[in-house]
RNA sequence: GGUCCCGUGGUGCAGUUUGGAGUGCACGCCGGCCUGUCAAGCCGGAGGUCGCGGGUUCAAAUCCCGUCGGGACCGCCA
């Protein structure tokens, strides 16, 4: 409870019967003005800490939103008018005078519960009435015990904050920047970070040992339910540590954040590697509140004569009770979700009594293959089952979609499942020149069993890269670093890069591992995504004070703006014509 | 760049399938009444370029084309 000062002698959410008998001044927001005629009203005020009942001995020129000192005397509500609904609903403020400090337009929109429904965007132009509301004020504040849990947590774990720079060289690898021109150096650009992590790890060469920073990052992408331009994580880095260890300061700060919200401490966070997560739930960020995971059938098709089976992996996923509930329209859905994901097709099954299998392709396979099905998924009457056939990633990928799609619940609906996913394969993928690309970053360290296999099997590499994933949302990802100047050309050459093209993009980070470098290694979450899903939310806008919906503008400030041609001139810049078509 | 959904007084909706006068509901707003209400109650009232543009039609919120804005997702986010 915070000390009241200045114009109040209590917050309005505070008062309790332990206050009868007392005159107090409360301030606040009229949230509802109720007139009986000329000699009683009501109104109900409120602050942040919530709503108390005021009781005004004749009318009152106040409207909805009016800013106004209510002085009275707290008394026990009369028999039979307590409201239960209100935490202060046993008492009221009594024979109050009413000073008004600010008058109030019709808001509009309520600050009320009814506002949840109202467009976004209106929302969003109104911010400054829509953080009125106890919803938005309650997720401000959980945002707050957020970033002080994990800075106590940080500190307390030998980590000392440092800010880094929010002007940097550009560095085009990965998300795509925001540039800002240089003034002094015309036609130049300096580029906002899409993270601290080169910087951080030149803190490592610098000696600092343990580093961390409740960091802002800016990336110039499209904009999601979980995607802002900017948005903040925790970011650090520690010397002379394990892999384990750098899991263990993370799990330390997350589940301290953890229980500052929700006054639980999570159990210790498992671990499953990336391997087992793709075979088990298809997808490298997978929701444990949910079974229904891949099966393997691919041995029950050895021998099949049916040529849609006649692939590397064969899995499929069984929808308990779902058979009624997926007609052919749903059915024919799933399908074209299937193929729109790369499947070649899909194949779905219903169960019925005695474990015979329905499905337009049944009449190709074996009685030995269908009796197999049945044992594999130990499918019961009434269950769906959904099947693909593919390459081992292609066959797990869209299983794992298919699965989110038809079994996963809104990300904030309990319980919190957190889960470190390792061992992610150090490369990904090809690029155009057909060289593979970095899983995680370029930095990374290989797998230390796998580096035999880095030249002669590159693809089958693992690294030591990391995620931390919360109910199906990737919260964050870290690897130990290459602090080896041999090892990390090795890599380059991997990659395709040249000496001389790293020295010109990397230089600055490159020469400094040359003057000593110590082990390192550390990682980065999203603030913003554990907040919204400690706080109940699916939508990070939802936590964030002033948030951009998916155009990236700002229907409050109306950024971004047109500027006076003469900053331009000042900026060495002038401007295209804008594309017509 | 793409797929799907949405756009009707200040707010939330119905009306669009099957074209027929801006019709309706709830909240809010304005005025009146009301001495125990509490997202009060009763009476009265104001408030609309049906996102915008074009087309079809005797007639368009409704059908067609385009466009703008918003949302979810794919691509993208090392």
């Amino acid at each position: 409870m915070t000390q009241a000062a200045g114009l109040r002698t209590h917050y309005n959410g505070d008062l309790r019967t332990d206050h009868v008998g007392q005159q107090v001044s409360v301030v606040g927001w009229v949230a509802k003005r109720r007139e009986h005629g000329e000699h009683l009203a009501f109104v109900d005020l409120r602050d942040h800490t919530g709503v108390v009942q005021c009781v005004v001995p004749g009318s009152v020129d106040v409207r909805s939103e009016y800013v106004v000192r209510i002085t009275g005397t707290v008394k026990n509500r009369l028999e039979g008018t307590v409201n239960t609904k209100l935490a202060t609903g046993e008492i009221e403020v009594q024979d109050c005078e009413v000073e008004v400090l600010s008058v109030a337009e019709p808001p509009p929109f309520p600050m009320d519960g009814r506002a949840d429904d109202v467009d976004e965007m209106v929302r969003l132009r109104y911010r400054y009435l829509d953080l009125r509301r106890e919803r938005m004020q309650r997720n401000l504040r959980v945002r707050a015990k957020v970033n002080s849990a994990i800075r106590r947590a940080m500190e307390d774990q030998g980590f000392i904050e440092v800010e880094t720079p929010m002007l940097m060289p550009s560095t085009p690898e990965g998300a795509r920047e925001f540039l800002v021109p240089s003034r002094q150096s015309p036609g130049d650009f300096y580029a906002l970070p899409q993270s601290p992590q080169l910087y951080k790890q030149l803190l490592m060469v610098g000696g600092t040992d343990r580093y961390f920073q409740i960091a802002r990052c800016l990336r110039d992408e499209d904009l999601r339910a979980d995607r802002q331009y900017e948005f903040m994580q925790l970011d650090a880095e520690a010397s002379f540590v394990t892999q384990d260890d750098v899991l263990a300061f993370i799990s330390e700060a997350v589940m301290a954040a953890a229980e500052a919200v929700t006054g639980e401490r999570p159990p210790e966070i498992e671990q499953i590697t990336w391997h087992d997560a793709m075979d088990r739930y298809g997808i490298d960020k997978p929701d444990l509140r949910f079974g229904m995971e891949l099966v393997e059938l691919t041995p029950i098709f050895a021998d099949t004569g049916f040529n849609a089976f006649k692939a590397p992996s064969i899995k499929g996923i069984k929808v308990d009770g779902a058979a009624a509930d997926y007609g052919r329209n749903k059915l024919d859905g799933l399908t074209d979700r299937a193929k729109s994901l790369g499947a070649k097709g899909l194949v779905w099954m219903k169960v019925e009594d005695g474990g015979v299998l329905t499905s337009p392709v049944a009449k190709f396979l074996s009685e030995a293959e269908q009796a197999g099905l049945v044992a594999a998924f130990g499918a019961e009457a009434g269950d769906l089952l959904l099947i693909v056939a593919d390459e081992w990633h292609q066959t797990c990928e869209v299983l794992g979609t298919l699965r989110n799609d038809v079994g996963r619940p809104p990300v904030h609906e309990g319980p919190y499942r957190y889960v470190w996913v390792i061992d992610f394969p150090m490369f990904v993928g090809q690029d155009d020149e057909g060289n593979p690309k970095p899983g995680h970053h370029p930095f990374t360290h290989p797998h230390p069993e796998d580096m035999d296999k880095l030249e002669s099997d590159p693809m089958a590499v693992r690294s030591l890269a990391y995620d931390l994933v919360l109910n199906g949302w990737e919260l964050g990802s870290g690897s130990i670093r290459i602090h080896e100047p041999e090892l990390q050309s090795r890599i380059f050459r991997l990659l395709g890069i040249s000496q001389e093209e790293a020295d010109k993009r990397f230089g600055f980070f490159l020469t400094p591992f040359r003057y000593g470098a110590p082990p390192h290694g550390g990682f980065a979450f999203g603030i913003d995504r554990l907040t919204a899903i400690l706080a109940g939310e699916e939508n990070i806008r939802e936590v964030i004070a002033f948030p951009k919906p998916q155009s990236g503008t700002d229907p409050m400030t109306d950024a971004p703006t047109a500027v006076d041609p003469a900053q331009l001139a000042d900026l060495g810049l002038r401007l295209l014509p804008k594309k017509s078509s």
